[in-house]
Order: C-alpha cells, then structure tokens, then sequence
DNA sequence: TGAATATATGAGCATTCATTCATATATGAA
DNA sequence: TTCATATATGAATGAATGCTCATATATTCA
C-alpha cells in the first residue's frame, strides 16, 4: 500500500475519533474500577482476599495497618462492587466479589514483564 | 467437608499470607500502571492511540485540551512504557507499546457489564 | 444491663496530582 | 539566519486522596 493510502486512512481515523471515543460517563465507571487499583494498600487488600475471605481485623493484622485505614479502603472497595462482605459473629468478613479482578491483575504483570525484555 | 475443616484451611491460609504477599517492590510496578489507568485524560490517550498513532497536537484536537496537558500526560504514559514515540518532521508521533493495554481495558469493561447484572 | 470487642465514620492534615501559564528547545521553511 | 510551528518542561495552584485520631454503632458475653 502507498504512503499516501496510510495517510488517507489516518486522516479517516483521526476524524473518527472525535465522535468514536466513549464518553466521559461511560468511562468514568472504567477510571475509578483503576483509581482503586492503583493504591498500594487496596491492592494488596485485594491480593490477600483472593486467597480467603477475611475479617477486617485480620486484613489489618496482615497488612501491618491501622483498623480504620482498612475499613476506609474497603468501603471504597465495596462501593465500586470490587468485595462484599457478610456479619458473621461480631466480625464482619470481606471477600472478593469477582474473580476477574485476579485476570486483570495478572494481564498487568504480564505487561510488565514483557516491558523486562526491552533493554 | 466440615465447619472445622474449613476454620482450619482458613488459619493455615491466614498464616501464610503475611508472608506470601508480594513485597512492595514488586507491586509498586503494578500499582503505578494502574494509577496510570486511573485518569480520565489517560484512559482517553490510550484508547485514541489504539486507534491510530498520532501526534501530541492531533491528541489535543480530539481530547479537546491544551498541548501543555497533554504533553505532560504522555510523559507519564512514555515513563511507564505504555507509549512510544517517534519524530516525524516537527511533529511527534505517539503509539501505543503494547496491545495488551486494551485487553486489560476490556476486561475491566466486562468487569463492570456483571456488576450491572446485580439488581 | 454493662463491659469488651469489632467495625464504621467524620474531621483534620499532609501529600499527591492534573492543569495552566510562561518559557525553552527543536525542526522546517523562507 | 530568521521566523513560524510543534513539543517539552518547570513552577504554581487548586483539587483529590490516604492516613490518623476521636468517636459512634453493633454484637457478644457475663
């Protein structure tokens, strides 16, 4: 193919674009899904629960962190749907809602590591 | 398998996880493209890059925002290894370094389709 | 009921971050 | 070389965010 076809079909796809992009609203459920992954402490809150379920106490315990930074981070959690959580006694147990969220986080290493081959 | 089985499992799993969690440095690398992820600007750049490569003044058009903004979101994708770029005469063409990046964007996206189904 | 334990929540604070503005750098054209 | 255009960059600013501290709520147990 030509030069001058790549460059009609850029400008084809550079004029799409301006329409074709979702909306902010559309995307905004998508943004904030890794606004929450992209903090270490709700991550590694996600890492633990995809191993067991788990008691707010005991997530702090694991994560060497305060009781109500926990709790913070996992009303955050659960409004996105990222966890539930249940009563149980006077606990109360969080675990992953999704296991998907699993998926994505392995995608990303994935990514990364192809980035390790670049040098 | 009975109740105390399952406390079992549970305690054993407990313990394990204090240490089995990744450590910082491992995740930090994680964590920062998800931060990436987790800006609306971005997320825009990104999808418009899988479209097409384009440069930082054709972003700006069809993002609707200054070339300075712009600019200095791609310097944060560039870092990451999310984009690469090439001149091209005065221009700077940007592309996106890895398809897995809509991969991850449509997993999430389905992510949020199941949320949707709970009602 | 009263004490102890587990969790949630709101305010305050320090930090991070996205944008803007001004300006520097680099390229192509005249 | 000089001008115009494209991009990068640093400082400043306002908004968002994560943690802490104090306190409220809920549950169990004695």
């Amino acid at each position: 193919m030509s030069e001058q076809n790549f460059e009609m079909e850029h400008q084809q796809a550079l004029h799409n674009l301006k329409q074709g992009l979702p909306d902010d609203t559309d995307l905004e459920a998508m943004v904030n899904i890794f606004k929450a992954f992209g903090d270490m402490t709700r991550v590694k809150i996600i890492l633990a629960l995809s191993e067991t379920p788990l008691s707010v106490g005991e997530i702090a315990d694991t994560l060497d962190m305060s009781q109500s930074s926990i709790s913070h981070q996992l009303s955050i959690l659960k409004q996105l749907n990222l966890v539930s959580n249940a009563r149980r006694g006077r606990n109360i147990h969080y675990r992953l809602s999704d296991q998907h969220i699993i998926t994505i986080f392995n995608q990303t290493k994935e990514h990364i590591i192809e980035d390790d081959n670049d040098f």
